[in-house]
DNA sequence: AAAAGGATTTAGAATTGTTCTAAATCCTTG
DNA sequence: CAAGGATTTAGAACAATTCTAAATCCTTTT
């Protein structure tokens, strides 16, 4: 499941169902993001995208982040007030920040935490979404855990492929 | 417990003990957040400390800040990459983002909660600390629970008074 | 096919929050 | 009181992001 055609066709079936295009541009900054699930940065993603599109611009990578976190194809991860990451993952997850290496990896929640942390809520607040971010050291996770910790996501959310 | 006097003596103190000076500056900072418990911004900091110091400076400001937060009296607070929040309660607690109002409201945290969190980190991941932070709606929430919510913190975090 | 019209891309300017710099000022102590 | 370091200050610098306006690209419509 999730071949690189696959991805492509399911984000051009999301942009086109948004009354948008699926222009070259945002195909190839989607690819880049799938295809090293590290939680790149704007810029980072600007120079991947480059060694395949040399005259695409940073405004333009810009856009088509907005674009995709819009379509929910992607999401936006700030930590601290560093710059924004984008993230693949569209299932229910923790951060986890190594403070050592710099590392951002993805933690898995358990459905029965999600609804405990609703409940610390007092009457009267409704949340729409929670963000959960631990910061600190992950021992011999010198490079693999982010791709592991971080499942192939995207593959129809709402069965429409 | 906590009068502007006792406040004062603290961060006095807590300042020497670092080497540094408890300056009129410094003063002023910490009263302002400690008087409107509302999570000011660096800027709405500075506007209320000038209308007491006229003089002072904004990059002043900002130092004072920082410094208050190396010396654990006040912490930052980031939502998202608005302006850096300033919040004097130092208890374990989460977030609340009212997205109507813009609100903050500090929510109390049980301490069983937060061991459940630090059990969802698989082996190897350690975490020196933890940010929770929900974002939605507090109905009939119009402008009392900041400070109803926020205790008033800071008496000898470690019983050095 | 040509033209119209809107969406998209682009480069560069503008913005914003924050940090840096260097000079002035302020303690504290010898 | 003089020296010396800490602090403050104004303004410049910076970095990430957004805005602007012109160019380009598609998709229709004719």
């Amino acid at each position: 499941m999730s071949t690189p055609s696959e991805n492509s066709a399911t984000l051009a079936k999301r942009l086109i169902d948004s009354g948008l295009r699926p222009t070259a541009q945002r195909e190839v900054v989607f690819k880049v993001i799938l295809e090293k699930r590290d939680h790149p940065t704007a810029d980072e993603i600007f120079a991947r995208v480059k060694s395949q599109m040399p005259t695409i611009s940073l405004a333009t990578v810009y856009n088509c982040l907005e674009t995709l976190v819009q379509c929910q194809l992607i999401r936006q991860v700030n930590l601290e007030r560093a710059p924004t990451r984008y993230c693949p993952n569209l299932h229910q997850h923790a951060h986890f920040h190594d403070e050592t290496t710099g590392q951002i990896h993805d933690i898995d929640l358990p459905i029965e935490l999600m609804a405990q942390l609703h409940d610390v809520l007092p009457a009267g607040f409704n949340a729409s979404s929670i963000e959960l971010t631990f910061r600190g050291d992950a021992a011999g996770t010198a490079q693999p855990t982010v791709a592991a910790d971080c499942a192939p996501t995207l593959t129809s959310p709402h069965g429409t492929n």
